[in-house]
DNA sequence: CCTACAATCTCTAGCCACTAGAGCTTCAAG
DNA sequence: CTTGAAGCTCTAGTGGCTAGAGATTGTAGG
């Protein structure tokens, strides 16, 4: 195969220099190389990047991802702790729901009670300089 | 007044350090100092940094918050340009949210799948590994 | 007034996951 | 054999802090 690392980007969506970042941070392994020193990859490589793409995408860090990695090339490996991560993941990502509909709602509080007047009267102004558990 | 960073720190929850990469980025006015160099601050920062803090709660970035910050320093003015934006943040939010709640979808629906056996029949790694979009 | 020590000072570097750019070399088509 | 796109390495920048080194200052007790 041997596609170069425009190709590979081009397959995969993965854009060049973030690809040879990942090679960096240890997610793609040392790739073969022409004799000019051009990095050459095969089917397994384009494989892995788009399982890295969509971890990614799924909002999985890096750290993550290498230990998925890891395990998934283990088959015989009982799958628990790949869904330990991924319910870690889905518990933080809820954490998170929570906290940006939290704020949505403080913010269309102020907007819904701002009678669009001046700064002075801005409801928006005032919840931001009062915050709610100090002052 | 004149109290110390450290006092500061306690009377607004900022940590010290961040006070001053506060100051460092233009968010807090260049303050006081005493004799030996140290800074002290007034009434007037009290203020000003628990809007910081709380706006940074809420999720402004600091960009938006130098420009709240000036726009509140112009009790006159029409409250239309805060409003825009604080609904444009709402609107980044939204976004936000939608995406979060469809990437936990689609966790829990590989999670749900999952009959905990091997990595190798795993639906978490097999949804990891096809993209949506791709292959 | 002196000492001890907590607090403060400046400066640099690190975090995450990339992204951008400089300046050079290599590959492949014609 | 020439040309030009694509590749190479290296450094630095992004945002919003955080951590640490090593020096100085403020202040309370004696």
């Amino acid at each position: 195969m041997r596609i170069s690392i425009g190709e590979l980007a081009r397959r995969t969506g993965v854009k060049v220099p973030t690809i040879r970042y990942y090679e960096g941070v240890g997610l793609l392994p040392t790739p073969a190389r022409t004799e000019g020193r051009q990095r050459r990859f095969d089917a397994d490589e384009v494989a892995r990047l788009n399982f890295i793409r969509h971890s990614r995408e799924l909002g999985f860090e890096v750290a993550d991802i290498r230990e998925l990695l890891t395990l998934s090339e283990q088959p015989e490996r009982s799958c628990s702790e790949v869904d330990a991560i991924a319910r870690r993941h889905v518990e933080n990502i809820d954490r998170r729901i929570g906290r940006l509909v939290a704020l949505r709602a403080e913010l269309q509080r102020a907007l819904d009670r701002c009678v669009r007047g001046t700064v002075e009267e801005c409801r928006v102004i005032e919840v931001l300089g009062y915050g709610d558990d100090r002052v």
